[in-house]
DNA sequence: TCGATGATTGAG
DNA sequence: TCAATCATCGAA
């Protein structure tokens, strides 16, 4: 299997998340004695965060513990905690001559696993299994721990597979930050979200 | 230390 | 529209 190897996220990082979405991310959940359980879906929206030139990133007053990753190499797992409620999985990704940056995967198209998403997910309905960023942290249990995990190894407990780029993707400002809204950098991939797939909370409002 | 806050979500 | 909920970070 081909998957975006690892110069394929030493580029800017609004190109990386644009070139995301369509490719499948996987997570396999190992459970005492039983054979390992493969969960997965298409990446359909996702958000670009850069430096110290960008408002809205956790990277914008420079490295601290918890952002360490997105200063590190690219391709790995950047994992936070927000709202004291929520997992949010981001990959680094960043040009060489920027100091940090990082996408964040915001919605998948379940694909595989899905009964075992809704177990962790509580039984909810299949559009809101991973309609958002805490909800598909929450459907794959991913944890604090996984924090820095190589994206690009296709052994690991969680990666990225490479997948079928998608027909029509639109920009949209940011969501839940009111910091730099010039940028556009979000992004979704539009039959999916015509699917309800992505999140939707916001749709009314454009930008 | 300490207080403010947040790349969210589910319920009302 | 609003509260839940806590790790993180900058200021004191």
């Amino acid at each position: 299997m081909i998957c975006p190897d690892r110069s394929f996220y030493n580029r800017s990082t609004d190109l990386v998340a644009v070139e995301l979405l369509g490719n499948k991310l996987v997570r396999i959940i190992s459970h005492g004695q039983e054979k390992p359980k493969r969960l997965s879906g298409i990446i359909v929206e996702t958000e670009a965060y850069g430096s110290n030139e960008d408002g809205a990133s956790h990277a914008f007053r420079g490295l601290t513990l918890r952002n360490a990753v997105m200063f590190g190499e690219v391709g790995r797992a950047y994992i936070y905690f927000i709202y004291g409620n929520h997992f949010c999985l981001n990959i680094s990704a960043k040009p060489l001559e920027i100091e940090a940056g990082a996408i964040l995967i915001r919605a998948l198209q379940p694909v595989e696993g899905l009964k075992i998403m809704k177990i962790f997910r509580k039984n909810c309905q299949e559009l809101s299994l991973t309609s958002g960023p805490g909800k598909l942290g929450q459907a794959l249990n991913i944890q604090k721990s996984m924090n820095g995990k190589d994206m690009t190894d296709q052994k690991s407990n969680i990666h990225i597979e490479f997948g079928v780029k998608p027909p029509g993707i639109m920009a949209t400002k940011r969501i839940g930050t009111s910091k730099a809204l010039d940028k556009k950098w979000r992004f979704i991939s539009l039959d999916t979200s015509e699917k309800g797939y992505v999140t939707n909370r916001f749709a009314s409002r454009r930008g």
